[in-house]
DNA sequence: ATTACCCCTG
DNA sequence: CAGGGGTAAT
């Protein structure tokens, strides 16, 4: 094989190498600042979540299984608005006074429906609304009882000390003590039953929202996380379903399509030119969100409908579709994440494939196997072959294959101690960069120490056989040196040996032995004269290694 | 301080 | 062949 025959083998790898589009694909390792944005606003609805009222509605539709302490925290108030009835002794305890009078216990469930749809304070967290609401109940009923107490008190005590206008004042203060209450009462008797219609209403499409997500993470079983990483679980199976709150979700889905699709993708896909995986972002990041979901609601509108729509149906939908879009968002976050500890391990890899191949010198092919590497992403995204072995070798900054070392071998045998410039002529196809060139440098630099260990041991060899003079050490093609060196750096023995590099070998082979038999040895850095007369030595080397092209 | 090289080790 | 420590030149 000539040089000729050989450039022109380095020069489908060179097209390998260099044809790669650095700065498009080193782009997309840049986080995507869209992305950081939205998941930080996830995060903040994330906390926003536990401090709305709203939140038992995901979390009454629940599992039954579900272990979550704010669901079981949350429960009475609900079950008192769906049933307005007791529960089974064996489902509920005493812990709540079930045993005051069923229409007591519906108005007070009532209150609390009520009291949970109003209120709206953020920062107060749910289970702390519905205790205050209990405390209030109860101490609305205690002041009842304190009254009918004072009361009895007075008429047996004849009124006592007061005087008849202090007593009517006293009764009148003791009313308007008595009044809230009774107004409380009174006023969520008439608009009550649209409020819990309003209720159940939400409950309904809630719920089947909530069915609906969780169908479409039951449909995605690969991509499940771990069911014990999250707190509170959605695992509703309800059979109902809305078709407005799923187009809803559906639409969140697909708007958010384009910027999600790249970040959950694994690191083989990212150095790709095309943003792969278009087909599952909504599922995959749906599917993801179950473990931050614990919560509803958002601090601002997300979409056009909920800022439309001002009823309580409408921002029933918003929850759950504001819901749903911070499913989406927070997986979001998690799958940049993912990407970015995925994008490196995928250099490490390859770095692996790479560095596998340059130290196979009997590979005779491009060193970075497409096959290998393809191997490593996804089987979802059709690329083509070639571009991404480019991409990755650029990506990587190992744009020496073994090829390169070869040639590298080769040169050998014209420049001992090539320039930078030399180097640059020669890798042309490569992307120089400091690692590069270092690692270049390098390889020559371990040329040369086998080569004059070979010299050295040739030497000495020599005056060990008793070789009297110097002249009598030839370099021959047939020499014992000659073909160790040959072994090393042409080992397929397909390229001529420049009969230049003999001349040097046996220069270089009686300047050690001289000053071996000089004793030389013994000083320090005794092979540094040695170097200095070789490095003179150098060859131009043939423009074939430098133009492929034209060979 | 940086660079390049040598030398040794794995 | 690569990595690391040491050294000398710049």
């Amino acid at each position: 094989m000539n040089p000729s025959a050989w450039s022109k083998g380095m020069y489908s790898s060179s097209i390998i190498c260099f044809d790669g589009c650095p700065a498009e694909h080193l782009s997309s390792f840049q986080p995507d600042p869209v992305l950081s944005d939205v998941s930080g606003a996830s995060a903040t609805l994330h906390k926003d979540c536990d401090n709305q009222k709203m939140l038992p509605e995901s979390a009454y539709y629940s599992g039954g299984e579900s272990t979550s302490s704010l669901i079981y925290s949350s429960n009475p108030p609900r079950d008192n608005t769906t049933r307005m009835h007791p529960p089974p002794a064996s489902s509920s305890s005493g812990h709540h006074d079930w045993n005051l009078t069923s229409g007591h216990q519906a108005k007070r469930a009532r209150v609390e429906n009520i009291i949970k749809g109003m209120t709206s304070s953020p920062g107060v967290h749910c289970s702390d609304v519905m205790s205050s609401l209990h405390e209030k109940t109860d101490c609305m009923q205690e002041n009842e009882k304190i009254q009918e107490l004072h009361q009895r008190h007075m008429e047996r005590s004849g009124t006592g000390s007061m005087s008849h206008s202090q007593t009517r004042k006293h009764l009148e203060n003791q009313q308007h003590v008595r009044q809230p209450g009774t107004r409380f009462k009174y006023v969520d008797e008439v608009p009550e039953r649209i409020k819990l219609m309003a209720d159940v209403l939400k409950y309904e499409l809630s719920r089947a929202v909530s069915r609906s997500v969780d169908s479409i993470f039951k449909s995605m079983p690969l991509l499940q996380t771990s069911p014990n990483s999250e707190g509170t679980v959605e695992t509703d199976t309800s059979p109902q379903s809305s078709v407005c709150n799923d187009n809803k979700l559906r639409l969140s889905c697909c708007g958010n399509k384009e910027v999600q699709v790249p970040d959950v993708q694994t690191e083989a896909l990212s150095l790709v030119v095309q943003k792969p995986g278009l087909e599952r972002p909504d599922k995959f990041i749906l599917q993801s969100r179950s473990k931050a979901h614990h919560d509803p609601k958002p601090q601002f509108p997300f979409s056009l409908e909920s800022a439309l729509h001002e009823d309580q149906q409408s921002r029933s939908n918003n929850i759950v579709h504001q819901h749903a879009l911070r499913c989406l968002q927070d997986r979001r976050s998690e799958a940049k994440f993912k990407t970015f500890d995925t994008r490196w391990n995928s250099v490490k890899v390859s770095s692996k494939v790479n560095a596998r191949s340059v130290r196979s010198p009997l590979t005779n092919t491009v060193s970075v196997d497409p096959g290998l590497l393809e191997s490593l992403h996804l089987p979802h995204v059709k690329i083509e072959s070639d571009s991404f072995v480019r991409n990755k070798l650029y990506v990587l900054n190992e744009g020496l294959t073994t090829n390169h070392l070869k040639k590298a071998k080769l040169m050998f045998f014209y420049t001992r101690y090539p320039s930078s410039l030399v180097l640059k002529m020669c890798f042309h196809d490569v992307q120089f960069t400091r690692c590069i060139t270092s690692q270049l440098i390098k390889w020559f630099s371990n040329f040369r120490e086998f080569y004059y260990i070979q010299m050295e041991k040739f030497a000495r060899h020599a005056l060990m056989e008793g070789v009297a003079d110097v002249r009598d050490l030839t370099v021959g093609r047939e020499s014992e040196l000659f073909r160790a060196l040959n072994m090393h750096y042409n080992k397929a023995n397909d390229f001529q040996v420049p009969n230049r590099f003999l001349e040097v070998a046996e220069i270089t082979l009686r300047e050690f032995y001289i000053a071996i038999s000089m004793c030389k040895d013994r000083e320090p850095s005794w092979k540094k004269a040695i170097y200095k007369v070789i490095c003179k030595l150098d060859s131009d080397v043939p423009d074939e290694f430098k133009h492929p092209h034209s060979g």
